[in-house]
RNA sequence: GGGAGAGUGUCCCGAGUGGCAAAGGGGGCGGACUGUAAAUCCGCUGCUUAUGGCUUCGUAGGUUCGAGUCCUACCUCUCCCA
């Protein structure tokens, strides 16, 4: 179906990973005869990555798998600088300190994706708060600023410029410049993102043409969105984090078992590695058989953030769980002083356990018939647990509906 | 610079013009039905030490027994004219 010569954009194509090219063929052409660099940008305002994140992840995969060289742009630089683009909340200003603890744990998750230099890759993780933070103004004005237009910056908002539009339009103008100082630093010739970067990934490719008469590319990727319409990834309760703990391994195995049917196809293409024709084969089940595809979804997709074995212990874990009626001892453990226990009110356990936000929610939920205490549904608010309640595990099992279960443990 | 309008339950949208913990959606959570799916139906969706107490309608003051609602100032956003 798709007509591309290179492996790189062949593999994006089949798999769902492309939105838009700019210039394809002459991309495809230098994809064939030469290995490619290419960056995609990652903000790097909260200490973990969700799964909105795991789609450009892939894509920087699947780029070094078929022979090329990745680059993760972390935005050191321009986080201290906040994003505008949100609204408000998200225009939070973070330390250095913050932002280098954030790169931490980001860089974690990115080695289970990509081989780094040193780990026997060719992966590379910049930050652009390596060229921006010693920016001369003058300078940067002089060289860059004056590629940019008044009549283009005009085009691109309202003709009144309030403080927070200049603000707005020097990010752009440092994303467009981070794409060039790529460029010259590592050769890159390719940036990546989601399709509303789309805008900024163009002007860098016009800035790169300016400055030094370079040929650069942008691809940029669907916004993935569940077959009922929701964004992937966030719910009211939180984002699904990659980090093993924000979300612990069954959980995020569990996100992914939940999958509806409708995407489950598209998301082995987009979030596994196994091939299209075994992908092909699962696909095709039906009814209630569709739910071994969703498994191998979960198993797969788990075990690229989290390993095989946190992987597969998740699958055997929620086996257990769901078709056997036993409690495995690996759902998410909270652990409790045996002083607290001796005389701890349900409603507060739920909370301390993590499965209700607050005594209220918990109150709704008994009303709702929502809450069991060792599969038991509780119908008394005012339960008291003791060490009594403690099964011969030593150990209680705490459920807010069918399939969030928290065992408590006496610590 | 001049003119018009808007900010509501800390997920989003959105009614409300003196008695309000505040209509209605969406989303989310729980229940039923299923296949740990979707669709559908039902319930819930400020906090709490709970027949009570406390905190919410951009911010700060004011009027009033009582303010989301009226008055004043300020902040922010949108649109129109320069």
């Amino acid at each position: 179906m798709t007509a591309y010569k290179s492996d790189f954009l062949n593999v994006l194509a089949e798999r769902g990973f492309i939105h838009q090219v700019s210039e394809p063929d002459a991309l495809d052409q230098i994809a064939r005869s030469k290995t490619i660099t290419a960056y995609i940008g990652f903000d790097c305002t909260a200490a973990s990555l969700h799964i909105g994140s795991l789609l450009p992840i892939m894509m920087l995969h699947w780029l070094q798998r078929t022979g090329h060289q990745p680059i993760a742009l972390m935005g050191g630089g321009t986080t201290r600088v906040g994003d505008p683009s949100g609204k408000d909340e998200s225009r939070r200003i973070l330390t250095d300190e913050m932002i280098g603890e954030n790169l931490k744990g980001i860089r974690a998750i990115f080695d289970k994706f990509l081989k780094f230099e040193g780990a026997g890759g060719n992966a590379l993780m910049a930050n652009n708060a390596d060229w921006l933070n010693s920016l001369n103004y003058i300078d940067f004005l002089r060289d860059v600023g004056r590629h940019f237009s008044v009549n283009r910056m005009l085009s691109f908002d309202s003709v009144k410029m309030r403080l927070e539009r200049q603000q707005e339009l020097s990010f752009m103008i440092l994303q467009a410049y981070d794409f060039v100082e790529l460029n010259k630093r590592t050769g890159c010739v390719l940036q990546m993102g989601g399709s509303d970067q789309w805008g900024n990934i163009v002007s860098g490719i016009d800035l790169g043409r300016r400055m030094s008469n370079a040929q650069l590319f942008a691809l940029t990727a669907p916004l993935i969105t569940t077959s009922s319409g929701a964004k992937m990834g966030k719910t009211a309760a939180g984002a699904v984090w990659l980090n093993a703990d924000l979300v612990s391994p069954y959980d995020y195995w569990q996100y992914w078992r939940n999958t509806e049917d409708g995407d489950v196809a598209r998301f082995l293409k987009l979030f596994t590695v196994l091939p299209l024709d075994e992908i092909g084969r699962l696909a095709a089940l039906q009814g209630s058989e569709i739910n071994e595809a969703k498994k191998v979804l979960a198993t797969e997709a788990t075990a690229m953030v989290h390993g095989r074995a946190a992987a597969d212990a998740a699958a055997d874990t929620s086996r257990r769980t769901f078709e056997e009626g036993t409690h495995a001892e690996n759902l998410p453990t909270v652990e409790i002083s045996g002083a607290e226990l001796a005389n701890i009110g349900v409603l507060t356990a739920f909370v301390r356990a993590g499965l209700v936000s607050s005594t209220g929610e918990a109150r709704r939920q008994i009303k709702g018939g929502g809450l069991k205490v060792n599969d038991a549904t509780v119908t008394d608010e005012k339960m008291v647990l003791t060490a009594a309640a403690l099964t011969a595990d030593g150990i209680i099992k705490l459920s807010l509906g069918k399939k969030r279960h928290v065992l408590l443990k006496p610590a």
